[in-house]
DNA sequence: GGCATTCTGTGGCTTACGCAACAATGGGAT
DNA sequence: ATCCCATTGTTGCGTAAGCCACAGAATGCC
């Protein structure tokens, strides 16, 4: 999003990425209630007291890891100066469905307590993303409703994978496709 | 040897092992000449004076890293408690020869820069490895024999490795047998 | 219940590392 | 020969990270 990035302290970097491997290491083999902050620290050889520099607690590291992890998936396959429209929806779709099997498969002891946690943080983040994409293509409409109606849409998708997750039997490609309709009705409103 | 080993900084080996690795990996693709600080500490993500906190210069960085992985490689086929014996210098034969054909196949750029110094090194370990055996199974000799019969015998070893190497079609471990008995008759004068 | 143990945050002090700037050296090009 | 640019070591200063010790909370065990 900004690309100046100002110069950060290599070591900030090199400790927080040498934190989050520990930690995805980790959760792989443990259940995430059960992970101590020595444990982390420990496995990443660095200093309790240096881990509460960079983060409140183990909540704020979740959070830090799923950013990087689902940003990560994400530009992979959408680049911010897309529009928002059919394809966009459907590869943030496909984008979450597949970081979802990918985090259940990788951190299978880990993922049922997080789940919650991952939830609230996709929505949060994909509200962000919607919302930029949205101010991006400058409509004639209010900052306001172009907030709230990301939330809604927001909403609408993640409901969408999590439904596709748990009830469909459907390949996510025709998923999405089926629901495609609806949402798009929704965003007629943007035109 | 000391296996207290009071408490280091993980700091600094961390940072060691980062530019000891970055050396190590760009050894393959460059030749010694042509590889600068700057090359090593950039692939280390270490600032240029933090290396030379910790090496005088990158012959010293060499050096290090020749200990660390002559001596790694020593001692899987070799604890220091062994007396010196017919099987301890075949070992010692065989665990140089084999690090030798890693070296020039690893550092293929690298290696033939490196030689002189890694011979030069090679010995001085020998020396002292050979030392401290001698000095371990406290025979009735004088120290400054020891310490001579050593640097005789490190001489023999190497020689006998490098003549294996360049001269040699036997198999290595042909070879030592064949030389065994000379060596062998050398050391006779310890008992 | 009580007791012991581990974990969590935090603060004060020390040390290692990053940064920028420097003079000195050494090729390489024209 | 001259200029140019890159590399080499070195320095002083600011900041990140290590270390130790602490009190309070949580957990487990009997």
């Amino acid at each position: 999003m900004m690309q100046p990035e100002q110069k950060v302290d290599p070591r900030i970097l090199r400790t927080r990425k040498l934190i989050l491997d520990a930690f995805m290491t980790i959760a792989k083999t443990k259940d995430f209630a059960s992970i101590s902050i020595k444990d982390i620290t420990d496995a990443a050889t660095v200093n309790r007291a240096t881990f509460y520099a960079h983060f409140a607690d183990k909540y704020e590291l979740l959070d830090a890891v799923l950013t990087d992890t689902f940003f990560k998936n994400m530009h992979e396959h959408l680049n911010c100066h897309d529009r928002l429209n059919e394809d966009t929806v459907a590869n943030v779709f496909l984008a979450i469905t597949r970081f979802q099997k990918e985090l259940s498969v990788q951190w299978k002891k880990s993922y049922e307590s997080f789940r919650p946690i991952i939830e609230n943080k996709i929505k949060k983040d994909l509200e962000g993303l919607f919302y930029l994409l949205l101010t991006n293509q400058n409509l004639a409409v209010e900052k306001e409703k172009l907030k709230i109606w990301s939330v809604l849409l927001s909403w609408e998708i993640y409901g969408a994978c999590t439904d596709w997750q748990q009830n469909s039997t459907l390949p996510a490609e025709k998923y999405i496709k089926t629901a495609m309709p609806y949402i798009l009705q929704g965003m007629a409103v943007l035109v």
